[in-house]
DNA sequence: AGTGCAGTTGCGAACTATTTGCAATTTAGG
DNA sequence: CCTAAATTGCAAATAGTTCGCAACTGCACT
């Protein structure tokens, strides 16, 4: 599972990050969302709880939470940024193509696969997740 | 091999797109570029052979060939999207962190394994280009 | 509990990447 | 060649994200 409400505070402080009321509502927001809301998904969330939050700070405690590896941002092609906790396990993850969903695929040989193709061109991976584009294989 | 020039009529008539100079410039200057450019660097390129080509031309050109597949458009973390050509085999980029170099990772065991994961899933993959965030592994 | 100061916030304006409206031009087909 | 429909260049619009700055706040140290 992911971590509580209850665990935010000690998450910051053991990052260095100093805990604001507003970076509480953030990650409170992401860690409710299991949909991987855009920063505006969020900011309208945190805005329900602390409607004095701008989207100025939800950008910007957003960009630290992922410096801090508390979250994942997912480039999409098309679209805003999307974010999410950061998870145990890495994976990738598929956007369908005809509803904008977002689901995971969790697979530790895939991630093993690239980590060792990597190193044989001579290259760690720092990030390993991606974004698949699919659609909904229709059963005849 | 990519595409040479000569073939660059064809394809464009193949795909049932109208050929104008400015098409065949941009397609020019992506078969020419083996960097992934962006749509700025297609654009400078471009404007070196026909210097009366617009921005707003290049966006719209590259789109047009990324619809029909001829080009593909690379979504980057940060910065701007990134073209190629279409390649024969599917393939992953690595973007390396410290200089922004994009370089290519192909393997027709990382593209059956995600497509057997996806097909369990119940999806089809339509794009399966990826984008991974690496660093050079010191030799020590 | 009080104080100082670096870190953080809200606001709006700035910025970057990309798209669009429109009149003029060009293409493909008969 | 002629025409309809597609395409272009331009500039202005938009989407997403970042930034400058004055006001505010968390935290370390009394």
């Amino acid at each position: 599972m992911i971590a509580q409400p209850d665990e935010i505070e000690s998450m910051l402080r053991d990052a260095g990050i100093r805990v604001t009321s507003q970076r509480r509502t953030v990650i409170a927001a992401l860690v409710q969302s299991h949909d991987h809301p855009s920063a505006e998904d969020v900011y309208a969330r945190a805005k329900l709880v602390d409607n004095s939050v701008s989207f100025a700070t939800v950008y910007r405690a957003l960009a630290t939470l992922v410096e801090a590896g508390i979250a994942q941002r997912l480039a999409v092609d098309d679209g805003p940024a999307r974010f999410e906790m950061a998870p145990e396990t890495e994976h990738d993850h598929l956007v369908d193509v005809d509803n904008g969903e977002v689901l995971e695929l969790a697979s530790e040989e895939l991630a093993a696969l690239r980590s060792r193709l990597a190193a044989e061109l001579g290259y760690e991976i720092i990030s390993q997740r991606s974004v698949l584009r699919v659609r909904k294989l229709k059963k005849p």
